[in-house]
DNA sequence: AGGCAAACTTTCCCACTGCGCATATATTTG
DNA sequence: CAAATATATGCGCAGTGGGAAAGTTTGCCT
């Protein structure tokens, strides 16, 4: 391991960031459509090449905060010890997500609800989502369960999904983690 | 109700059908990116600014065959007898529709390996079926059912998807909808 | 330090897309 | 059959994506 993150690295990261943000507040502020990238890349003192060299459009500028916490999910799931079901590997994993991240969580919500009022960002974020499912399925192929990987990927993922729409929907009244809890207990009875 | 459909509405239907089929068809032969907007208005003999007329893009064109499954789809499971469980009108819209539309299946397996070459595609799809979670949701919430209606919709939806994308990998050995009924049974088993 | 190579940013530049507007053409209705 | 209505087309503009080349910053080696 390199623990020298290298100055070019850094800075990079730190534009990416600023543009997310540039982005996001954009959006935010004005609608998405009525963003063009020149306000962003104004906003976030580059050039309007540049822009391009970061990101393939504003959809992706302003999900790329989505992408990180994916990332970080996928790693904590791989972290867990080997030890445990697919399942619990799976839960234990959001719940250490939602300790890990604390606050943040409402500011992932105001993306929710943007991503809601524009069908180009959902499209993108449930695109992104599919990604993760894949490489989900691929992180708990060798535990136990009793379902193939790809059915407990998708299954937990679509809990994860509608957990979150009632839980910005009922404006926050019980924590995250419990209707996700809720949920995942609902998905488990068998239909009929 | 008006039988006549007007001559003007089924040539609007005939037209948009053969952009639709000019655009998948090149899409299938070049690639998506490599297909310009001109080239399928070239291949459906119309102008560039009517293309615009009919679909905002050239992902529209060539996923408009799967906007009008779904319909199809939503129409059968509204036109379910209202005795049946929530689920059962699932299972059963799925099974008249797979023996009306009988082998059109097959062309419909293209238009999913090519969604998988190409994001923007995949993408749409996704949000697509997130629509149609959302109309399926409302049609069957008068419906008896262990869970809520969201649940349910998601969870078939979910398995459906599953399905097609493992009957795609196995070359068609088993019927698509003996692959359904699988994961469906999948999908019920409790998770630990 | 000094200097070189690789990586990154910027400036031009052009093709493609989405869409508004005015106009021409076709369909329906009374 | 003529007026009312809806559709198709051509033109043009703003926004976007991405290639090429020149300028700038960073990493590394001597």
């Amino acid at each position: 391991m390199d623990t020298t993150v290298g100055l070019r690295e850094r800075k990079k990261a730190e534009t990416r960031q600023a543009v997310h943000e540039a982005a996001l507040r954009l959006a935010v502020e004005h609608g998405l459509d009525a963003v063009t990238v020149e306000m962003i890349v104004d906003a976030a003192n580059i050039s309007r090449r540049t822009f391009s060299n970061y990101f393939a459009g504003k959809e992706d500028a302003v999900l790329y905060g989505e992408e990180q916490r994916i990332r970080r999910l996928l790693e904590l799931v791989r972290a867990q010890p080997p030890g445990m079901t697919a399942w619990q590997a799976l839960r234990r994993s959001v719940e250490e997500m939602y300790h890990l991240e604390g606050e943040p969580v409402r500011e992932w919500a105001v993306r929710t609800r943007l991503a809601r009022r524009h069908p180009a960002l959902l499209d993108r974020q449930l695109g992104n989502l599919a990604g993760l499912e894949r490489d989900l399925a691929d992180a708990i192929a060798d535990r136990e369960s009793t379902v193939p990987p790809a059915v407990t990927a998708a299954a937990f993922l679509v809990a994860l999904r509608l957990a979150t729409h009632t839980w910005t929907e009922e404006d926050e009244a019980r924590t995250l983690l419990d209707v996700v809890d809720e949920t995942l207990a609902l998905m488990a009875r068998p239909f009929t």
